[in-house]
DNA sequence: ACAATAATAATAACAGTTATCGTTTCCTGT
DNA sequence: ACAGGAAACGATAACTGTTATTATTATTGT
């Protein structure tokens, strides 16, 4: 693994994440940083997207369409609305020991888990 | 939304799906329905698993990679290896409970769920 | 058997993401 | 401060998984 180098792009990327709870995909990153970084590239958004995730500086959401990123790595839960598309934050009371449960009826290693709910979000349920 | 017409593919596609535990991909299900229609489409195939979800006759589940489907629909949770990428079931006891559990925290309004574990499955752990 | 229409096979198009490559930026040692 | 080496960059091509298009075939109701 080459040692990693400092940028000025991977910053600011991380900074937008971190002022977010809406969890932007990565073209909207490319459009905000754009402004910061008017010829900054589509392919750096998503190779560093890829490296903070890597280095658990930042988290990777998968979805049905285009993956979603988080600059909050607290362990939490998802919700994805069905009209909408937001996807929101839930915490869940028992976060910590969804794994242990799990690995009562699983022979193999259970290391992590993603939880995704689905449904109507607040705005959208009225 | 137009009346359902029998298919012979569809037919395949699904009894292919129910004899396995192994949540193939669209290519995998393609290959060997190939076997039985050996000039089928891989749309034909992408077709019909789009339309099955939407019945509810099978279980899509979206994760890092290609989606992989599911033609057991009682509501369980699934394990991907880290390593041979290989995706089991998991059978939770609470798996009913989850959406509650959640709602107590969340504003809106959550009608389901996907859990999905991670870890080393068993013959990679040894 | 016939007409209506859903489903098909073949293939093009598309979205999201990753890889390539020549140039720029960052870091380290002198 | 400067130079050399390597990481990161911007531009863009390539790739993967999936969806859309279209002319033909299969299914269904009469």
């Amino acid at each position: 693994m080459p040692a990693l180098k400092y940028s000025r792009q991977r910053e600011s990327i991380k900074r937008f994440l971190l002022s977010r709870y809406d969890h932007p995909t990565a073209d909207t990153i490319y459009l905000h940083v754009r402004e910061e970084f008017p010829n900054i590239s589509l392919g750096t958004v998503y190779r560093n997207l890829s490296l903070l995730t890597e280095l658990g500086e930042i988290m990777k959401i998968t979805t049905d369409g285009p993956d979603r990123f988080d600059g909050h790595v607290e362990p939490h839960s998802h919700f994805l609305c069905r009209k909408c598309h937001s996807l929101l934050d839930v915490h869940l009371e028992n976060e910590g020991s969804i794994d242990q449960e799990a690995q009562k009826n699983f022979p193999g290693i259970i290391d992590g888990h993603s939880v995704l709910y689905y449904g109507t979000c607040p705005d959208c349920s009225r």
